[in-house]
RNA sequence: GCCCGAAUGGCGGAACUGGUAGACGCGCCGGACUCAAAAUCCGGUGGUGGUGACACCGUGUGGGUUCGAUUCCCUCUUCGGGCACCA
């Protein structure tokens, strides 16, 4: 055996070994039980980042573990290969995106080759192949036939200098982040899928999915956000007359309104701006106003009257009509009762428009005063100044205002849902075409299944004004497949995330060019672990969900959730580094090109870009992504200390689930451990072969040795199997080898339990560091390659010990420790808990009043 | 603004079901080896007081429950993720 450690040569021997038996490669038997793993594919944006390394190690390590456990393993790879930074890069580069993403990806597979990730190559799949998106198209078509896409207008984001539609991310501060133009919201035509109408079932599912983690269940739940309440209308004169709608989760609270608010959107508003150009003006005000939700909720809450009013449905006293800038079109009937004294949205809006306040819920006596929100203040209660109502606590108010509404037919108990459709179109290149042709004389006609895929040419090169597919007459001109006559394709392409919707599916039969899907995937699917980040535990997930169930309903498969068990990583966060053009545009600096120091004089962290020597602005500590240009490319680890190492690190830095602040410190360490289990194996085999242990004849250090490393073996199953801490598995090793290290060797049998203890370690490893433990395991005189061993079993004979070490406290502070025989009576640990000198000295001679035993554990006494 | 998380030594983190706070690693300090350095090995390392045994303080803030709280409850602060066209 060789004495340095090499991690390059020792690499490259192991996935060669790897490659030439085809290990990976997963074959269907149905005669042994599945494991089909599978990471959140990547994004080829050209190199990986820590954020994947991250992601792919911990499925790796899943995958391996679980192939020795004796599971029948997939665990494969593809590409999410469509999207906004191709366009991007095209602009920037003059090169097409599909000629740019296809280099991304053989570099990123090389890439993941290097680190050594038991892939299944075989069933790589590209989501911007017409032989993977023809499935988009025909699945399309069936939701069409189906209802289930629809067409519908959408507001986008309208850059008028560039005449195109951004993206959300691609505005900045309200302006187009190429030219600054202020942008405009437009609708258009678009088509939707209805997500709502398994709202329901997408929800209740959830309930049962306890291998999710809870954070992401109570996060999906929330979205799709179902809200028991009432429908409730107040009557009103404009126009014909008609009745203004409110959706309420607190009709007990009805007593309480006094003025109604509508959206910018809503028909109200519309009739009000007529011939009043102050409203007019608010009205424009409010619709230019950012179309991303989390910057309407943050902005400044504002209103205007529209000198409307409605009727009371319960006192039929007159209510006025505000226009609100809070309040959405797209949730109930866009409109909502003021209840200012029981809502704190509603209570800073009557403060700043001198609204009236009136209370009408007491919260057990507490006091209310209309000078300032307290938190009780929307709590429930029972009603107070609320006529027939008073005295009805929540349900029963709830109850009552419901059933009097509806006798005057002016609402009912109703359910409303956050959730809404989800809208695909994008005026976008790069993305799977959608199959439509419009035809003056037939309208919109679905593309006939034969005549799919549409393909997308992949010779354009956009130049950001506007998609250049509506240049290209070879794809705009087609014949209306109805009537034969000239017609226009559709230039729209489909939301990236219908790309993800299914490609867990498409990877059990990617080789099927007749069929979306095929027997297989009956074999393989659901998902039996699903690794990927936390940000994508709402839309990503749940728009898979949605998609699995649509083909459930049509019989393409069957179940209904797609991952069993959801593994979410957290974030790998890194600090941002830009700077702002005068025109708006930021640009962003990679920090391995910005260097860090403190001003001489005022001590403050000064941020300077090396290439320029001048100052760059700092943009927090956030995800590592393409666009925010904050990655680090793993490869400078991989090249300067191997796969191993930098799988190692990454494990070892922080427990998976956990966000994690990169920092290259401690990945000597990681380097360090290997090279001692190196030696250590390195040494032991030096000193030749050792003999089989006989366990008959081990004194006491022999059995604490033995009873350490099968220990160590518990605690590595369980970490990985079970609590996915690889972090902790990993320190339980480094603990065993520092015993081994210390371990005097003065007999045979002394030998054969480091070798016991070694093949331990070894082996538990292999999930984490398959490389060297490949040498390490052959090195230790094994025929087998580690990659086909079972996994080891604990001996339970070895745990076995015949003391236990107790903790004593005095009034719950820790006062000693004492050692009793494993069984010991709670008499006799109580004694000798008693017995201590240090126990005695501060109980003193206060009298005892409590002992509180925890067997095996813990004495506290109480005095 | 709303929803979901997180906060523990100089740093990353451990403590799994309410029961020894700081495992393991990094860094730092001291020592061995070396002409020297690197590498490696050995020892120490939360703070304060004490020669010492040891004692007191200590898990973002303030409160609560408990014999006992990093862990459970309430409040606040800061940071991260998501908010429907980034993926």
């Amino acid at each position: 055996m060789q004495e340095r450690y090499e991690p390059a040569a020792i690499e490259a021997e192991a996935r060669h070994y790897w490659d030439q038996q085809h290990s990976f490669e997963a074959k269907e038997d149905p005669g042994r039980e599945k494991y089909y793993c599978l990471c959140m594919f990547p994004y080829p944006s050209g190199r990986l980042h820590m954020g994947h390394v991250r992601n792919y190690t911990i499925g790796d390590v899943l995958t391996r573990f679980m192939r020795m456990n004796g599971r029948n393993v997939l665990q494969p790879m593809g590409w999410d290969a469509f999207g906004l930074p191709a366009e991007n890069a095209a602009m920037a580069n003059g090169v097409p995106p599909a000629k740019w993403t296809l280099d991304n990806i053989v570099h990123m597979k090389a890439q993941l080759k290097s680190l050594g990730f038991g892939l299944d190559w075989s069933r790589e799949l590209a989501t911007c192949a017409p032989k993977y998106y023809r499935w988009n198209q025909w699945l399309f078509l069936r939701m069409l036939e189906k209802g289930v896409a629809y067409l519908k207008t959408g507001v986008v984001n309208w850059d008028p200098i560039d005449k195109t539609v951004l993206a959300n991310e691609q505005v900045i501060d309200g302006r187009g982040w190429r030219t600054g133009a202020i942008i405009e919201k437009r609708e258009i035509p678009m088509y939707y899928l209805k997500i709502t109408a398994y709202a329901e079932d997408l929800l209740d599912a959830l309930q049962d999915m306890h291998e999710w983690p809870e954070r992401v269940r109570i996060m999906q739940a929330n979205w799709i956000g179902r809200s028991e309440g009432v429908r409730l209308g107040f009557p009103h004169d404009v126009g014909d007359g008609g009745v203004l709608y409110t959706f309420t989760t607190r009709a007990d609270t009805i007593m309480g309104t006094t003025f109604c608010a509508v959206a910018a959107e809503h028909p109200l508003a519309a009739h009000a701006a007529l011939g009043n150009p102050k409203l007019t003006a608010f009205i424009e005000e409010c619709k230019r106003g950012p179309a991303v939700e989390a910057e309407l909720a943050a902005q400044e809450k504002k209103g205007m009257p529209t000198g409307l009013s409605a009727r009371h449905p319960i006192s039929g006293e007159a209510i006025p009509v505000w226009v609100g800038n809070y309040v959405l079109m797209s949730y109930g009937d866009g409109a909502v009762m003021g209840v200012p004294a029981h809502d704190e949205r509603d209570f800073e809006f009557a403060k700043k428009y001198k609204l009236p306040i009136k209370p009408v819920i007491d919260v057990e006596g507490r006091p209310y005063s209309t000078a300032a929100w307290q938190s009780w203040y929307s709590d429930h209660g029972r009603c107070v100044n609320s006529g027939a109502y008073d005295g009805l606590d929540y349900p029963a108010a709830v109850a009552a205002v419901a059933r009097d509404l509806n006798a005057k037919g002016l609402g009912e108990k109703r359910t409303t849902w956050r959730l809404r459709d989800w809208g695909i179109s994008r005026q976008r290149y790069w993305g799977c075409p959608i199959p439509i042709i419009h035809c003056t004389g037939c309208g919109a006609v679905p593309v006939p299944d034969e005549q799919l895929p549409v393909v997308l040419p992949t010779d354009l090169v956009p130049d950001g004004s506007g998609n250049p597919l509506l240049k290209d007459a070879a794809f705009l001109n087609v014949k209306c497949p109805k009537c034969g006559a000239d017609a226009r394709r559709e230039t729209d392409t489909m939301d990236t995330f219908v790309d993800s919707s299914w490609y867990f599916l498409r990877f059990a039969c990617a080789d099927n060019d007749h069929a979306m899907l095929d027997h297989r995937v009956q074999y393989w699917l659901p998902v039996d672990q699903y690794i990927g980040g936390i940000e994508h535990a709402i839309l990503h997930l749940l728009y898979a969900r949605f998609w699995t169930r649509f083909l459930k309903d049509m019989g393409a498969v069957p179940f209904k959730e797609p991952f069993a068990r959801l593994f979410t990583q957290g974030m790998v966060l890194n600090e941002v580094f830009f700077r702002k053009a005068e025109s708006g545009r930021v640009l962003y600096f990679n920090p391995a090109d910005v260097t860090l120091s403190a001003d001489a004089t005022t001590q403050k962290r000064v941020a300077v870009l090396r290439a320029d020597g001048q100052e760059v602005e700092s943009g927090g500590v956030v995800t590592m992504s393409k666009s925010k240009n904050n990655g680090v490319d793993p490869q400078l680890l991989v090249d300067e200390f191997g796969a191993d190492t930098a799988r190692l690190f990454i494990m070892f830095a922080a427990p998976p689930e956990q966000t994690l602040e990169w920092s290259d410190e401690g990945v000597q360490g990681a380097f360090r451990f290997i090279k001692r289990l190196w030696k250590a194996v390195f040494e032991h085999v030096s000193r030749g072969p050792s003999a089989p242990l006989d366990k008959s004849a081990l004194t006491e250090a022999q059995r604490a040795m033995r009873r350490q490393a099968h220990q160590t073996l518990a605690k590595v199953t369980d970490d990985i199997g079970r609590r996915r801490t690889i972090n902790t598995a990993i320190a339980a090793v480094m603990e065993l080898l520092n015993a081994v290290a210390k371990y005097p060797q003065a007999s045979a049998q002394d030998r054969s339990i480091v070798n016991e203890a070694l093949e331990i370690a070894v082996l538990t490893l292999s999930p984490i560091i398959p490389h060297v433990t490949h040498a390490l395991w052959r090195e230790l005189g094994h025929g087998v390659a580690l990659i086909d061993e079972p996994w080891l079993l604990v001996d339970s004979e070895a745990l076995q010990s015949a003391t236990v070490q107790i903790v004593v406290q005095v009034n719950g502070r820790l006062r000693a420790h004492i050692t009793v025989a494993v069984g010991a009576d709670d008499a006799e640990v109580r004694a000798a808990a008693l017995a201590d000198a240090n126990v005695k000295k501060f109980s003193g001679t206060s009298a005892i009043r409590k002992v509180i035993i925890v067997p095996g554990k813990l004495v506290n006494i109480v005095v």
